[in-house]
DNA sequence: ATTGAATATGACCATCTGGTCATAATTGAA
DNA sequence: TTCAATTATGACCAGATGGTCATATTCAAT
């Protein structure tokens, strides 16, 4: 994804980068942006060298500090641009989907989340440092729910389940949501691991888990 | 829980620990790992400084390293002693544990969850931060997975409910089991936030969607 | 009271960190 | 070609970090 021109105005106002690195060629600016979120997401927030993010993004000290106020300037900028990303990530989903019972929504949403985390490894690893890492540098993590979009898709489909008899609707759509989410995450998270299963067979567990629960 | 003297003797033939250490008054290795899990869980590996943890732990920075090898060994003593503590908290609850439906079991351990949770926050806190932290100084965190104590005891409950015809058995017992367990962190992680749920109608919704999944 | 071993202590060290700044290189308009 | 503005650079800084070590203290056994 390209970065957006008119988030990175924003930015520049709101002081989280300066006007020099908008001002930046395109691949530079590209360059800086994919080696923050790798080197973030290999090594955490302390773990990340401003020095070595220069080295390997080709840049200098001095020239970083002129791009950025500081390092936590930096880190909310990566946030915020992936924020971005995930935004329009499930906006193209929401458009492609054409399915209409929730089930089929549900999966479809599933294929994509396990095909797409596994296109895009460094992404994954920044995704999962935000939304695990701690507080850093008067940068509080908590302010950023990279999972929101996720969410309000989920809650969505959720929603017009509930609306067509699909699914139960006697607690919260968003509670309910939450919980679907949650279980598509660990989904997720066993795909990468021993994998006893084929990809069908998960997709079958998951939606018959999901609907019928454990009930024998 | 006291620290086991077994265990200890142990990570010293280990040189994980220095056998000074061992040696030590109780009051006083209780406030070295005391203070050590309060400020990895709160400040994690980088953000805790062996300065202020002589300063809080009232020991002197020589007697530190008269008493650890380094502080990564620091980091894998609290974690090992801690794996022990989850380990006595499991068992204790089996032992006290008299159920027989599968649901009750699960409410059982679910409720003991939250109740501890609440009690010890700094526990907590340790917790999720060796469950999401990266590897740090040569400490592989992946080694240590803190959670199979909750799957193990939670895969028991499974295994038992698929023998007694409570619980389907169509998948794995053990994969069953892990994704009941995401279920329950995640209802636990909402106790914590907004609650516009009773504890009440929080565990009924936790079993009657474990049980019956979200089918209207 | 003496002695030898175990423990405690904090000044000290090399290294690394985020961040600065004077200077050099580049750019683009006139 | 000139020149002013923008961007690039890396030596440098103060502060903090993990870790060391010579010395002082404590303690138990005689």
């Amino acid at each position: 994804m390209k970065i957006d021109e008119n988030t990175i105005a924003d930015l520049v106002k709101r002081s989280i980068i300066n006007d020099t690195f908008r001002r930046l060629p395109l691949d530079k600016r590209e360059r800086v942006y994919q080696t923050a979120i790798r080197l973030f997401g290999e090594y955490g927030y302390d773990g990340l060298a401003v020095n070595q993010l220069c080295r390997e993004a080709g840049i200098s000290k001095g020239s970083f500090f002129q791009y950025f106020p500081s390092k936590a300037h930096l880190l909310e900028f990566c946030i915020l641009i992936f924020d971005d990303y995930l935004s329009h990530w499930v906006n193209e989903l929401r458009q492609q989907e054409k399915a209409v019972l929730a089930r089929d929504r549900l999966l479809y949403f599933y294929r994509a989340l396990v095909t797409n985390s596994r296109l895009h490894a460094t992404e994954q690893k920044f995704f999962l440092f935000i939304n695990h890492a701690m507080d850093h540098a008067g940068v509080s993590l908590e302010d950023f729910d990279l999972e929101r979009h996720f969410h309000e898709y989920i809650a969505e489909i959720v929603r017009r389940g509930v609306e067509t008899r699909e699914i139960r609707g006697d607690y919260e759509v968003e509670f309910t949501g939450y919980l679907v989410s949650v279980i598509i995450g660990g989904m997720m998270s066993r795909e990468y691991r021993g994998q006893r299963y084929t990809r069908t067979e998960m997709e079958e567990y998951l939606i018959s888990f999901l609907f019928d629960g454990i009930k024998a």
